[in-house]
RNA sequence: GCGCCCGUAGCUCAAUUGGAUAGAGCAACGGCCUUCUAAGCCGUAGGUUCCGCGUUCGAGUCGCGGCGGGCGUACCA
């Protein structure tokens, strides 16, 4: 790993929560506890005056040592060897907690690492390279993508950079429903509307699509190919206009994906699925593994027998495949590729199809926690305070581009992404939009802003931080709270990767803003003296370097001025 | 009916996977620019974490039972 390489000789190049771990379990060996029985939680207290790291060690332990906590916390300090440089100093507080503040020389020391490692600092190798996909998006090509597509692709898009960032290698996958009913209403509709630019009547389908995009496509079909489709039979004709559409929204997608800067591995198209018959063989292995069965001419999956509450049709009386058994063709495809380990992103809509497709995979003797389907909730787009109505019957719909161009790629996904994608989210477009201080895309984009600012003036005063630069020149609060900060990003990267919560990442980047503004306003960083000012511009590109790397697993710009 | 998701300040949300005195932003009120960007900072006020019981040293977090909101419950996709 070259980006360690400078770092080795350093005397806390180990990770500090290992450091830590280690003088806990020898002191608790001195003590003779059976150390393999206990693991040494270590966590970062909220509130400043508990310590930059603590442990609860002492109070596990009390019922089975029958004794106080608090004293076995003592006993467990009078065997920790002290090193002032790494540890200020050791408390026992509240009900036996062991409270660790570090001292300056390890917070100056971390700083330079931070600095040495630039983009590649908040990284680990968690995922050990194992190949990883995440399906998302994967929206009917039958209209216009809408706000929960655009949550969804916000939300994937960012999983998959914080799953690379913690050592996977992860993918983005779009799966295109380019085949079956809905295509075929797509077609009969747009058949309709271009026959009618001919004057010619043709009945509309009945479940077909009302939205103004249709009649646009007829339009320009007429234009460019004009009546020539008219005199075909009726079947011929919808065919080759919904092949036509098709190809027209499956255009449209990829220029939104494009325009939202999400970029997707592969963009597998069902038809690929049905061309090659995947889905009878799917449907054979899973017959001979017995877990098929004929009932009223219909084909069934015993799906129940792997916890869903009913059995599901494979082959309909017509002796049609189902799209779940094309779906479960679709999902070995990702096996068969090489992925280890796959997330779908599904909508609320879809949430009670996860059982059956689990038990499919299960059924066809994969790992069960090898497939996992993340459900995005609801989108309620507000406008001047009010949810706006959306009915998609009515072909009344905000699309996706509409909020993107309306309220710009950096502010819609720090939106999206901002809070748990398992809650509803009231997405406020008139704050979205606004360039002052309520809205949080531009608070910590401004940092950012700043900090490029403080280094031109800086470069302008001459002055330039080399490696003569003495951290020891940072005392000040305000420095050490931006330094312990910036220790964070680490964790927020691996903890929002593990946890599936991508939010908290821009929750920290918040913070993170908030604790640099504060640093700002009570500390000059360029001033008379050079050696500070070199010290103050090695902290503030520190903090440079931890918002550019987190805005750019959001996909978010990092300007250089506002 | 059954299943899944959600319920935290007036509003939108956090809370290190069970930790100590539940925190931010907005909205309200009061301060701070001849000095690196005021799109900023400091302060005041705001709470029965929907209700109840349980698990334990310790619960917003876990379990059970309610209440309220959303979604699902197809030989549709």
């Amino acid at each position: 790993m070259g980006r360690c390489r400078n770092y080795e000789s350093g005397r806390f190049m180990k990770n500090i929560q290992e450091i830590l771990g280690e003088i806990i379990t020898n002191a608790l060996q001195q003590l003779n506890v059976d150390i393999d029985k206990y693991k040494i939680i270590l966590e970062r207290p909220k509130q400043e005056n508990h310590g930059d790291w603590s442990v609860n060690i002492a109070m596990q332990l009390a019922s089975v040592l029958k004794k106080a906590p608090r004293q076995i916390a003592e006993e467990i300090k009078n065997n920790i060897p002290f090193d002032s440089g790494l540890i200020e100093k050791i408390e026992i507080a509240g009900p036996g907690f062991i409270n660790f503040y570090l001292g300056w020389d390890y917070f100056r020391e971390a700083l330079g690492a931070i600095i040495q490692q630039k983009q590649n600092y908040g990284q680990t190798d968690w995922g050990k390279n194992e190949k990883l996909q995440i399906e998302f998006v994967s929206a009917n090509p039958t209209g216009p993508l809408n706000v929960v597509s655009a949550r969804a692709a916000t939300i994937g898009d960012i999983m998959v950079n914080l799953y690379n960032a913690v050592g996977f290698k992860a993918d983005r996958e779009n799966y295109l429903n380019d085949c079956g009913r809905q295509v075929r209403l797509l077609g009969e509709s747009v058949s309709s509307h271009y026959m009618a630019i001919f004057n010619r009547n043709e009945e509309f389908p009945e479940e077909g699509y009302h939205g103004e995009y249709v009649k646009e496509i007829a339009r320009d079909i007429a234009d460019e190919h004009g009546n020539k489709f008219i005199e075909l039979e009726k079947k011929v004709r919808t065919q080759k206009l919904a092949d036509i559409a098709l190809k027209e929204m499956i255009r449209l997608q990829k220029e939104i994906m494009d325009l939202y800067r999400v970029n997707f591995q592969t963009w597998f198209p069902e038809s690929n699925v049905r061309d090659t018959n995947k889905h009878l063989e799917v449907l054979d292995l899973l017959k001979q593994r017995g877990y098929t069965f004929e009932q009223d001419g219909a084909t069934w999956f015993q799906s129940s027998k792997f916890g869903d509450e009913k059995d599901r049709v494979l082959l309909t009386q017509e002796n049609e495949p189902t799209y779940f058994l094309v779906d479960i063709a679709y999902h070995q495809t990702k096996y068969e590729r090489g992925y280890k380990k796959m997330f779908d992103i599904w909508g609320p809509d879809h949430h009670g199809y996860v059982p059956r497709m689990k038990a499919a995979l299960q059924a066809l003797g994969y790992p069960q926690d090898s497939f996992d389907v993340e459900i995005v909730q609801q989108v309620n787009l507000l406008r001047g305070g009010e949810a706006v109505k959306m009915s998609k019957r009515a072909g009344q719909i905000i699309e996706m581009k509409e909020v993107i161009d309306e309220v710009g790629v950096d502010a819609a996904r720090f939106f999206f992404v901002n809070r748990k994608s398992s809650s509803h989210l009231d997405f406020d477009i008139d704050l979205a939009k606004k360039e002052t201080d309520e809205n949080p895309v531009y608070y910590v984009q401004y940092a950012h802003a700043r900090i490029c600012n403080i280094i031109k003036f800086a470069g302008e005063q001459g002055i330039i931080p080399d490696d003569q630069v003495d951290l020891n020149l940072l005392v000040k609060d305000e420095e050490k709270q931006l330094i312990k900060k910036l220790l964070q990003y680490p964790d927020v990267i691996s903890g929002a990767a593990q946890s599936w919560e991508p939010h908290r990442l821009t929750t920290y980047l918040q913070e993170l803003a908030a604790t640099f503004h504060r640093f700002y306003h009570f500390h000059r960083v360029v001033s008379e003296d050079k050696s500070l000012s070199k010290a103050r511009l090695t902290l503030t590109k520190a903090t440079k370097i931890v918002l550019a790397n987190g805005f750019k697993i959001l996909g978010i710009s990092a300007p250089e001025n506002m």
